[in-house]
DNA sequence: TCCCAATATCTTGATGTCAAGATAACTCGA
DNA sequence: TCGAGTTATCTTGACATCAAGATATTGGGA
């Protein structure tokens, strides 16, 4: 009976098959980067089942908790928010209005610039997304089982690297995004 | 002058406001999870700036590159491209009749299974692909230059052990794809 | 003070994705 | 041989997202 050798992941058998058909090439950077991406893929189905039992959807989540996590008074502008969430102005606009009708955020004029708003998380907004995000934490943390504490430091640390050159803050870098 | 000390990125601000915020959760998870979603979001912009010197879309170039690196005869069922791609049957229908109107796949009957399809890579579509394929594996290849070789290993098996209990091939476990 | 580039948000239209369910064909045990 | 359950693909309708551009406001330099 032969178990537990090295065990393969897709990402594994699309590399075998791309050093089989493309041998010229050197297909490295999709040990990496297609693992993340195909991670991702997974991690939102995750989210979206967890989310499921607390009547929120992932991109509900996702604006809540920017304003939670900013501390008193909740309230972050637009901008601030599609910064925090990697999603174009149209698409925040959108949301807000949709979280707005639900009664989850507040909408008001900034008082201090004309052409800005600014968002505020409601008791309901709170309530909702802390509940949830108890929860999430708690499957993620299954998701990670298989890494002992040190593991998941290195891994955040090799990510966190990649992840810089994104995320310098507004340096001569434009991540694209208005 | 101070410089360059460990630099940060947007999740170390993230998992700063939460310690603020809410000191009786354990975020730790974030630290991993968030970076691998903001990764991916990161890297699907970089993948559509690629692309579009090639005159490609990125859910285009997915299907295509599952059908090259399957080798001659360049052919898979719809099932088997909505596995390798991770997106539904209804999204994939649907991705092959826009592929096939712009002539970059073929559909016909599978022969063994009347209820079966067969989606052939042309040579236009292999043309396509092949040069995508190219540069983005080069783009690739500059996101990942701020790790040494042995850094870009050790992050390529912890994210092997993380993927692993989703891609384990028709286990118990169903990932709930159909 | 005036003007213009930059900023903040919203609007519009096209498009891709998903969930759920419909249809047809296959398989295997009784 | 029959039928129940499974499998493979497609259809439908709702909906979230994006890119591009419109509108209003601000701030700094001439």
């Amino acid at each position: 009976m032969t178990f537990s050798r090295p065990a393969e992941d897709e990402v594994d058998r699309l590399v075998a098959a791309w050093k089989q058909e493309r041998p010229d090439l050197d297909v490295a950077p999709l040990e990496v980067l297609s693992r993340v991406s195909r991670l991702s893929r997974h991690l939102e189905r995750e989210r979206r089942a967890a989310f499921a039992s607390h009547d929120i959807e992932s991109w509900e989540f996702d604006v809540l908790t920017a304003l939670r996590r900013s501390g008193e008074p909740y309230e972050l502008s637009p901008g601030a928010l599609l910064r925090a969430t990697l999603v174009t102005s149209g698409t925040m606009t959108n949301r807000i209005d949709r979280l707005a009708a639900a009664g989850l955020v507040t909408r008001r004029p900034d008082p201090e610039d004309r052409r800005g708003v600014l968002v505020r998380l409601t008791r309901a907004g709170m309530d909702r997304v802390d509940a949830a995000f108890a929860d999430l934490l708690r499957r993620e943390r299954e998701l990670l089982a298989g890494l002992d504490q040190h593991e998941q430091q290195a891994l955040a640390r090799l990510l966190r690297t990649l992840l810089v050159p994104f995320d310098a803050p507004s340096d001569a870098l434009d991540n694209g995004l208005r």
